[in-house]
DNA sequence: TTGAAAGCGCTACCAG
DNA sequence: CTGGTAGCGCTTTCAA
C-alpha cells in the first residue's frame, strides 16, 4: 500500500470488510448501520486517514451543493469584506462553504467571474452586483442556483436582495441638519450612478421639500470617477461662494475626505456621513450607521432557504440605518 | 428535451454531432481540433447554454485542484481580510478559486474547518494559525497539498510561511521613541501569547537594551484575555506611579484604545502603533506600517509555485515593515 | 484529426 | 441491517 494515496470509501470498506454503501451510510449519518459495523468503519477510516470526498458527493446527479459563491468588486473595502465576514458566518452555521470572487471593480469581470463560481456548481450565488446588467444569470436562475443580489438590487433579472433603507437614512440625516438650523446643506459622493447613492441622493433632497429648502444643484456634487480624491471634491464644494454650512457624505470614503479638508478649517461645516468607522467616535463624526455583516447574514439566510424551496415570490430584504450623533452633526451653522 | 436540465459536455457532443471527447478537447487544452469542428462545437455549447463542471474536472484521478483554501481565525478584522483580498487576487490571476474558512478565533475549530476545506479536495491549504499545533496537517501535506502559513508560522509542521518583520519593526519604533528622549516606554498588546506579540515584544526589548534602558515589567503590559477592552489596558498603564512618556502598542486595536484613553489627558504620552489603518493620518497616529494584501499575495504565489512542485526546501518569507512618523510619535516627553 | 471505453469517489436504486 | 450495480460529468488511455 502506497503511503502517497488518498484513502477512499472503497479502500475503507475493503479494510473494514463490508461494501462501500455501508461505508457511505456510516459517513452520511443517516441510515440504521449496526453499531458493531460502524464501530469497525471508523476505525478503519481513522486508520486510513480517510476524508470523504465533497466533491465526488455534489457530482452525483442531483447531488446537493455544498459551496455558495459570492461575488464583489472588491475584498479590500472594509463595507464589503463586513459583508462577506456575515455571509460566511451564516454559511457555516450550516455546514456550507464560502467561495468568494472579486471582479476588481470591473463591469466586464462580472459575467466571467460569475461563470467561474458556476463552473464550481455552487449551489447559490450571492453578488453584490456592479454591471448594468445581471440577465446573464436568468438561464442559471431558472436552472435552480438560487441567486440573491447585495446593497443594490440586480438590474434585468427577478432575485432576492437584500438592501440597507438608504433613502430613509440619509433624509433622517438631512433632517436633523435642518433641525440644528442649517439651510445650505450639500451632498457629495463618488461614484455617483450606483443605486446606493442614487437612493441616499434621493433621499437628501427629500428632506429638504420636506422642509421647504429648494433644491440647489451648486450643493449636490455628484461626482462619478473613482480617480478624484474625495478631499478634491470636499474643497471644491467648499470653494464657492456661499458654501454650504453642512454636509451630507454619501460613503466612507468621501467622509473620510471631507473630514480630512474640514480639519483644517476655523469653521468646519457640520457632517454626515453614510457607513461608521472605526475611529469615528474618536474623530467625533456623527454617521448614518448600519450592519454590513448583518445585511451579508440575510442574504445567506435567504439563499439558503431558496436552495431547498425554489420558486415562490422573490424577497426584497431592507436593512435599517440608524443616525449617530458624535458632534460633527450638531455644529450649528456658522 | 426539458428546460430544467444543465447541458453536460455529452448534449453538446450529441449537438455538435461529434464524440464528447471533441468536446473536451475544445474545452481544454486546446488540443488540435479541425476548425470547423470547434466552430461547430462552441455553437452547440452557446445554444445549449453550456458550463464545464469544474468539479467533474477535478474529481478525475490526480485531476489538478482549481480551488484553495483560506483558513483564518477573525472575522472582522481588517488585517486578516486584507490578506485576504491579497490571497484572492493573487490566486484569481491564475485561475483559481479561494474558499474562505474563519474559525471564530478557537483552536479547537481550526482542525475542524481545515477538514471542510481539505474534504472539497483544494489544490493548496493557507493558513493564519490560531491552534497550538499544525501537526494534524502532516498527513495531507505528504499527500500533495501545499500548506503556506500566514502571519504566523505553523507549529510541529514544516510548511512554507510568510511573516512580517515583526521583530524589527517593533525594534524601529522604540529606538525612534528614544531618539525622541523617552526613557519611559510601556509595550501593550492583547493577545499576548501568539506569535506576532511576543516578537514585537523582544523587538521592543532589543531597542531598550541596546540604549541601555533596563527592562522594567511595570512597562509591559502584555494581556491576552480578548475580552478585556484595550481602553482598560491602557488606563491602568498610565494610572500607576511614574507613568511611560511612550507606548508601543502591540496592533490596531490596542493602538486605538490607547488613543480614546490619551486624547483626554493634558499631556499625552507618545504613541507608535503596530499596524496602520484609515484614519491614522487625521488623527495624527505614527504606526509601524506594511502591506497585508502583500502578504497574501505571496503566501498564495508560494503555495501556487508548491502545487507544481512539491518536494524541495520549505521557504520562510519575511515582509517588510516600516515607520510612519505622523506626530503622536515624535511627541517629547511630558 | 477524431472516437470508444474505462474510471475518478461517491450515493441512489433495488435487492437480499 | 447490508450489498451489487449503475451512473453523476469529465478526461485519459488507446485505437482508428
Amino acid at each position: 500500500m502506497s503511503a502517497l494515496h488518498r484513502a477512499t470509501l472503497q479502500d475503507v470498506a475493503r479494510l473494514a470488510n463490508v461494501s462501500p454503501k455501508t461505508v457511505s451510510r456510516v459517513f452520511a449519518h443517516r441510515e440504521q448501520v449496526a453499531p458493531a459495523t460502524v464501530e469497525r468503519v471508523l476505525s478503519a477510516a481513522k486508520r486510513l486517514r480517510f476524508r470523504p470526498n465533497t466533491l465526488a458527493r455534489t457530482l452525483r446527479h442531483g447531488g446537493v451543493a455544498t459551496t455558495v459563491g459570492l461575488l464583489m468588486g472588491d475584498l479590500g473595502n472594509p463595507f464589503y469584506y463586513t459583508i462577506a465576514a456575515g455571509v460566511e458566518r451564516a454559511l457555516a452555521d450550516r455546514g456550507l462553504t464560502l467561495i468568494v470572487a472579486t471582479t476588481d471593480d470591473s463591469e466586464e469581470g462580472e459575467e466571467r467571474v460569475a461563470d467561474t463560481l458556476l463552473a464550481q456548481r455552487v449551489g447559490a450565488l450571492l453578488l453584490i452586483p456592479v454591471g448594468p446588467d445581471q440577465s446573464y444569470l436568468e438561464g442559471e436562475r431558472q436552472l435552480g442556483t438560487a441567486v440573491v443580489a447585495i446593497d443594490r438590487p440586480a438590474r434585468n433579472l427577478v432575485a432576492d436582495s437584500v438592501v440597507l433603507r438608504n433613502r430613509e437614512g440619509a433624509k433622517e440625516a438631512t433632517r436633523s441638519l435642518i433641525a440644528h438650523g442649517h439651510r445650505r446643506i450639500a451632498y457629495l459622493c463618488n461614484p455617483a450612478s450606483v443605486y446606493t447613492q442614487m437612493e441616499r441622493c434621493a433621499g437628501y433632497r427629500d428632506a429638504l421639500t420636506s422642509a421647504g429648502i429648494p433644491a440647489d444643484g451648486r450643493y449636490e456634487s455628484l461626482v462619478d470617477d473613482m480617480t478624484v480624491p474625495a478631499e478634491e471634491t470636499a474643497r471644491a464644494m467648499l470653494a464657492q461662494p456661499d458654501p454650504p454650512t453642512a454636509i451630507v457624505a454619501g460613503n466612507n470614503r468621501m467622509c473620510i475626505g471631507v473630514l480630512r479638508v474640514i480639519r483644517e478649517l476655523a469653521n468646519p461645516p457640520a457632517l454626515i456621513g453614510f457607513d461608521d468607522f472605526d475611529t469615528a467616535d474618536i474623530l467625533g463624526v456623527s454617521v448614518v450607521s448600519h450592519d454590513p455583516a448583518e445585511m451579508g447574514r440575510r442574504a445567506a439566510e435567504l439563499a439558503i432557504d431558496r436552495m431547498s424551496d425554489l420558486g415562490g415570490f422573490t424577497t426584497q430584504l431592507e436593512v435599517p440605518t440608524h443616525l449617530v450623533l458624535r458632534g460633527s452633526g450638531e455644529r450649528p451653522p456658522a
